[in-house]
DNA sequence: CACAAGTTTCAATAATTATTGAAACTTGTG
DNA sequence: CACAAGTTTCAATAATTATTGAAACTTGTG
């Protein structure tokens, strides 16, 4: 990677490294954090697999730092290992099918986001009152209508993650655009 | 409130102090400070408006912390102002219609997740080069990818946001679920 | 215009979250 | 079992983000 060459065109490393940037800026916007976003961004582009050495050289972090965000991404379902005969050293390749890729993260993220606050819900929702009583009315209309809706958000990305390629890119998108 | 009182049934006061405090949990593994999530949590089980000093005094925070966070609720839409004819005092309302409080909160995400990344994503595969080399095929594959989700996911939010309160409800829910 | 009653700003600080790096651990092999 | 080649853990630290609170500002009224 030489930063020198100010040509217009970019070359492809330094495209790769601006969606690298890109993603950990992304993935900080969203909640993960960064390093996580930029080893998932760099397994993506890699065509070949990738070791802890090899990630914690390309993006310069600490070996600790990168051995648990691959763990985290493995236990996102993002990553795969791939071990060689023979060999010590584990390799890392990312999923490469984006729809796949959405599905968990859908998942890991409705687990983290909504489920949990889901169980919340509805214990507080169990609570009797009194009808006559403005704050009780108000309180639990709210809340009424914050489990209906969690409910259809469970339900869609439910069937989002289930979503066949065909079904996703066919009937989903043609019907509903 | 008196927390004293250990009764199975908790009393109203203490079911919406836990609904802040869930609200605020929430919030915060959604990348939106505790504050604002409680805040509005706050606003959204209150009958009556409130002015900053009623909602400073009920979630011990300060005045600049409170003046910044309804300033920030305001702007995402999900509360407005009240004024009272012969008050200098501002008071705020919540949003109570929970479909429309969801359209805000796409809204304000959207802009903050998924519009900023498409624009960076717009300009990276713009990116000539060479079909022979290996590392350019899969960058080039995944950032396609990638875009395509995106355009999809905007679709999809954007539908989301223009939904009807029956379309959500009945065709929505009843046909696809 | 001076004042009262409020609101907003922002530098300092507190709280939280991410990262490092060295020590502890694991595992296969002679 | 000792060692080499790796991986994982975790306390200390760095970086980031949220909060405070006092000073500056705004606005309506006599």
């Amino acid at each position: 990677m030489q930063p020198t060459n100010s040509n217009p065109v970019p070359s492809l490393a330094e495209a790769r490294a601006q969606f690298i940037h890109l993603w950990g800026v992304s993935g900080s916007s969203w909640g993960v954090s960064k390093t996580l976003a930029q080893v998932h961004a760099l397994l993506l582009v890699s065509p070949a697999a990738l070791s802890t050495e090899d990630i914690m050289e390309q993006l310069t972090i600490s070996r600790g730092n990168a051995s648990m965000t691959v763990r985290e991404l493995l236990d996102w379902g993002l990553v795969y290992k791939e071990l060689r005969p023979g060999e010590r050293r584990e390799y890392f390749v990312a999923e490469k099918d984006m729809l796949q890729v959405t599905r968990c993260i859908i998942r890991a993220r409705k687990r983290r986001e909504l489920d949990q606050m889901k169980r919340s819900l509805d214990q507080l929702a169990a609570l009797p009152g009194d009808p006559a009583d403005a704050e009780y009315r108000v309180f639990h209309a709210t809340l009424t209508e914050i489990q209906q809706l969690a409910t259809v958000s469970d339900k869609l990305l439910t069937r989002l993650m289930q979503a066949e390629k065909s079904w996703f890119w066919n009937t989903f998108l043609k019907l509903f655009m």
